[in-house]
RNA sequence: GGGGUCGUAGUUCAGUUGGUUAGAACGCCAGCCUGUCACGUUGGAGGUCGCGGGUUCGAGCCCCGUCGGCCCCGCCA
């Protein structure tokens, strides 16, 4: 039999009581977390989302209450009124924050019963955790962890502290819709059809980007949106179909003003972890993050520079290296310190590494020692170049005694694709990484377009309402109108940039294109048509024509941010309900079918 | 779309060159226990080895297919 909660109201959560509240009466509700028997009393370990605390009951005072403790299980809901008693010397937990009192039991009342779980939630050894797909099956018993429960409290706080941030600088949070149009482009969209127009469809936003740009137009100024964003590809360990971002625009502002917005936000949000974040972030152009770090988010927690030694080999006979220079390739090399004994095996391994990223092959030059102090250079290319040419390459790179030389050649993508990433690997399996450093960056100057290989055509870097640089407008112009100067494209450069941390990605934005004769021929260099691009975004054109301010602003992720905040590599350690990596969620079984009425309703057919 | 990896009790895992009745720990159930907090202790229950096919006298183990989890490449304006 059941008890009611009636009245009843709870004093304290089961996190707050310590040696202060000492004699004082009280009542808390919770879930039993552990229960310890010994006959006469019993130990209760109860849980809410503040914490744990110790309850006993004992035969002796409370026998009512005792007896009705037998029958106590893991996760039932229970409360009880007790008084908070000292524990003695020798019985207090340091480990628990109320380990100092317990809570000593004249009634316990039993809401509910539960189900014994289909896994542990807290298991000695936190490795012996059940596997994730079980525990997404049953997220509201994973969500009572304490380190799940943690994450989503810090995100909370952090959504809380960038509300904070932008109502104080001025900003309005305006909503835009989730019923939106399809704009195909860039991301797959999700499609809701649409019942009143039959053979009609809504999209949902993969961000609220024209929408937002629109908020200007109507000279609204300063606009934020927590903002919920669709995108219907396939996942990554930091990538769902449905995510939150802080999407933010403002009016009459040149980059460095959005910068000082984009500081601004992430130092008071880092606040919660108290990291002191400096005013003013480095900036780096994107041309120099790829030189220097192979990526457009380098992760600046440790050095181990790219080191270009396509010069040294520019006179090489040794045609893997040769063609690449000759085809304009490049070839360069990341210093591994201390890592000249690595084997035979792990070469293999990192070249297995780099050759998901298109690279042909990793060579290697290892800078030993042998018996005394005799400097032995080793490498995979000795036969080809001779013990000199080693020599140069190894003092090129700046390689000392002791340490490896990993040398990727191929085209300039390939190199930096294959170097950016094993930078990171070896980084993570060296644990050269300082876990308590965290190292921002401003990332400027990415390019308008990006060349693809197989079409011969330029497709948008960013989304196509990104202005170029000033300093590039020609260039663009030169490069749209005239055909034979296409291939200048790709040297233009854009007002757009991103915000990094520890080699994520939290932010990018961009100054917007505010003229319509520029968007005309942004619209032109990525081969849409006018009428295309009437068709797609017409009233976004119109709106262009009214008297559009200058404007710009960024987006940042939220749950990236709250990785950052909560130490995980995960995204689903950040978000209530994720999906798995094959975007399904497996706790209400979505997507599911629906009843063929619906279809018949929406004029929807399914193949 | 492609690659890697994993799938054995409720959970985490072990399981020998293919060989008798598939094990351990935790959890669960029942009893005992006056200070535990990974309680202790005695006893007990619990398995379609992801699924389907094949090879074999014999398959958890070998082969083929398939499904699912995770990670990566492509993709993510």
């Amino acid at each position: 039999m059941l008890d009611t909660l009636g009245s009843l109201e709870r004093s304290h959560t089961c996190g707050e009581l310590r040696e202060a509240q000492v004699g004082e009466s009280v009542v808390l509700m919770g879930w039993v977390a552990k229960k310890r028997d010994f006959g006469v009393f019993t130990f209760i370990d109860l849980r809410d989302r503040h914490g744990l605390t110790q309850v006993v009951v004992s035969e002796e005072t409370a026998s009512e209450a005792h007896a009705k403790a037998k029958n106590l299980r893991g996760e039932f809901v229970i409360a009880v009124k007790g008084e908070v008693v000292s524990r003695a010397d020798g019985t207090r937990n340091a480990k628990l924050a109320t380990g100092d009192v317990e809570i000593k039991v004249s009634e316990l009342l039993i809401f509910n019963d539960a189900k014994v779980p289909p896994f542990q939630l807290e298991v000695a050894g936190s490795e012996n955790l059940a596997s994730e797909d079980t525990r997404l099956k049953y997220r509201y018993l994973d969500l009572r962890r304490a380190a799940l429960q943690q994450n989503i409290i810090m995100r909370a706080k952090a959504v809380k502290a960038i509300r904070e941030y932008f109502d104080g600088r001025g900003f309005l949070e305006i909503e835009t819709p989730i019923l939106l149009k399809s704009t195909p482009e860039g991301a797959r969209d999700f499609i809701v059809p649409s019942r009143i127009h039959t053979g009609k469809f809504f999209a949902l936003p993969q961000s609220p980007q024209i929408l937002k740009q629109i908020t200007m137009i109507a000279g609204l100024d300063r606009y934020y949106q927590i903002a919920r964003c669709f995108r219907d590809e396939d996942l990554r360990a930091d990538r769902q179909p449905e995510f939150t971002q802080l999407d933010m625009e403002m009016s009459f502002v040149n980059r460095e003003q959005v910068y000082r917005e984009m500081e601004g936000m992430f130092n008071h949000v880092l606040k919660l972890i108290g990291v002191d974040l400096p005013s003013e972030w480095p900036r780096m152009t994107y041309a120099e993050a790829m030189r220097r770090y192979g990526s457009d988010k380098p992760d600046l927690r440790f050095g181990m520079e790219l080191q270009d030694l396509s010069e040294s080999l520019k006179e090489t006979d040794f045609a893997p290296f040769a063609d690449t220079l000759k085809a304009g390739g490049e070839i360069k090399a990341i210093v591994v310190k201390g890592k000249a004994d690595y084997s035979r095996k792990q070469t293999d391994e990192l070249q297995e590494f780099v050759r998901r990223y298109g690279a042909g092959a990793l060579a290697w030059i290892k800078v030993g020692t042998a018996s005394g102090s005799e400097r032995v250079l080793n490498s995979s290319l000795t036969k080809v170049l001779g013990e000199p040419k080693i020599e140069e390459l190894a003092s090129k790179a700046g390689a000392g005694e002791g340490d490896a030389v990993l040398i990727v050649a191929g085209k300039k993508s390939v190199v930096a694709a294959a170097l950016g990433a094993l930078r990171n690997e070896v980084a993570r399996r060296e644990n050269l990484i300082d876990r308590s450093k965290y190292e921002c960056l401003i990332v400027t100057e990415f390019p308008m377009f990006e060349h693809d290989e197989e079409t011969d055509t330029y497709v948008a870097a960013h989304h196509p309402f990104t202005s170029p640089m000033d300093e590039d407008l020609e260039l663009f112009r030169t490069g749209v109108n005239d055909p034979s100067q296409h291939h200048l494209l790709g040297q233009v450069r854009s007002k757009a940039y991103d915000a990094v941390i520890n080699g994520y990605e939290c932010a990018g934005g961009s100054i917007r294109i505010h003229q319509q004769e520029v968007q005309a021929l942004n619209f032109k260099a990525l081969g849409m048509s006018p009428e295309s691009a009437r068709e797609r975004f017409g009233f976004f054109l119109d709106a262009l024509e009214y008297g559009t301010p200058p404007h710009g602003g960024f987006a940042a992720g939220i749950e990236r941010t709250c990785m950052i905040l909560c130490g995980t590599e995960n995204i689903r350690d950040v978000m209530a309900f994720p999906k798995t990596a094959s975007a399904q969620d497996l706790m209400m079984d979505s997507p599911g079918e629906v009843d063929e009425s619906q279809l018949k309703e929406l004029g929807v057919k399914v193949t």
